[in-house]
DNA sequence: AATGCGGGGAC
DNA sequence: GTCCCAGCATT
């Protein structure tokens, strides 16, 4: 087979610091003129700017605007979050994903109380060793909120930067991360007047370059055609830009069949149980559910329910058929109707009997929720 | 280096 | 259907 060679473009972008100080002037100039009106770009804190940064992560940013919003009115500060009752923290991060970011952002609050004397640290080294945080969030909260010097790389810049570059080799490569990261620090300005200024600043270039990355230089079709900086642009001058970056492995989606119980007790109340730690959606509250292996059909989850509650159950109608995709699970869930008859007084750990309006005030998963909502 | 983690929107 | 999104932690 013949392919072409690949040839490792040298960019003078990387080599040239007087073209990268006209192209962020460029940017940030594009950037005062169309940054979106976001929530937390209002009033910068840190604290805020963390909040933000977290509930950003794998997450489109119109899907944070709302759930931002309600997060910093219930809990305005480090203390208030420190303190957070757990449901109800998980309550309002329902929907979003990602669970493990809620629990990591009030062990971070707690810490913040505990070491920082409840206000939020201003060193990288401080920051990158609060949970949930990594070297793209630290580099974000201290970069927008303090116009400190660090550089970010994430989905956004990734690929604006290996566009300006005509990065050749794979950008999920180790080589090709550690040579963005160090264009992104290049990028940065280092002059005094800069660095006192968040308009021209590392808080101006950062959000410029991901804003660019969600306006213009979208994955597909880019819009090179009113692109600021199109003409710094080394895969725009190639032609190269519909096929930088490369794409990365790709998903392979798996189906899959669940089952659900609907299980009413005493006045109508549901059977649900609190999923334990360490499990897929630990702490969220869901109907009895089980898939594959305890359950690849109705009659085995009908054992399995009984093997969990004692008793007998009788598998009635579905009530629900929900197709639901997480990560790279295709489910389709089919939701019965059940009667259970006890054998016991007792409810197994974690099961409870509750009421429908109990239940609103309790984090479910996305599919308990839907279940719920249209019983 | 690879994988798990959730969900939704764009096309 | 497929891709991708202001990634991180774990193995």
């Amino acid at each position: 087979m013949n392919l072409p060679p690949v040839v490792q473009h040298e960019s003078e972008l990387i080599q040239n610091a007087k073209l990268r100080s006209r192209l962020r002037t460029a940017l940030v100039r594009w950037f005062a003129e169309h940054a979106r009106d976001l929530p937390w770009r209002r009033d910068p804190t840190p604290y805020k700017v963390w909040v933000s940064e977290i509930m950003c992560q794998q997450t489109q940013i119109a899907n944070v605007i709302p759930y931002f919003e309600r997060f910093i009115k219930r809990y305005p500060d480090e203390a208030s979050l420190a303190a957070s009752d757990e449901d109800e923290l998980m309550r309002l991060w329902e929907g979003l994903g990602y669970y493990r970011r809620a629990r990591s952002l009030r062990t971070a609050a707690q810490k913040i109380v505990e070491l920082h004397d409840a206000r939020f640290p201003l060193t990288y080294d401080d920051v990158i060793a609060l949970p949930g945080i990594g070297r793209y969030t630290a580099g974000a909260i201290l970069s927008i909120s303090q116009n400190q010097a660090l550089p970010i790389l994430e989905g956004n810049t990734i690929r604006v930067f290996s566009r300006w570059i005509a990065m050749q080799t794979p950008v999920d490569e180790k080589t090709s991360q550690n040579q963005l990261w160090q264009f992104s620090q290049s990028l940065l300005p280092t002059g005094k007047s800069a660095l006192a200024c968040r308009d021209r600043g590392p808080a101006a270039v950062n959000q410029a370059a991901m804003e660019l990355g969600a306006l213009i230089c979208t994955p597909r079709e880019p819009k090179c055609l009113v692109c600021p900086v199109a003409k710094f642009c080394d895969a725009n001058t190639m032609g190269l830009q519909s096929i930088i970056p490369g794409k990365v492995t790709k998903t392979q989606y798996e189906a899959r069949n669940e089952f659900a119980a609907v299980v009413r007790g005493p006045n109508g109340r549901l059977l649900v149980r609190q999923i334990p730690a360490g499990a897929r959606f630990a702490g969220m509250w869901d109907f009895p559910k089980a898939g594959p292996p305890e359950a690849e059909n109705a009659a085995q989850f009908t054992q399995w329910l009984e093997h969990q509650l004692g008793g007998t159950i009788e598998l009635g109608a579905v009530v629900q058929t929900i197709k639901h995709a997480v990560t790279k699970y295709r489910i389709t869930l089919h939701a019965h109707v059940a009667a259970w008859t006890r054998d016991a007084t007792d409810l197994p750990d974690n099961y409870q009997f509750v009421t429908a309006a109990q239940l609103t005030k309790l984090p479910m998963s996305t599919t308990g929720r839907k279940l719920l909502d249209r019983l």
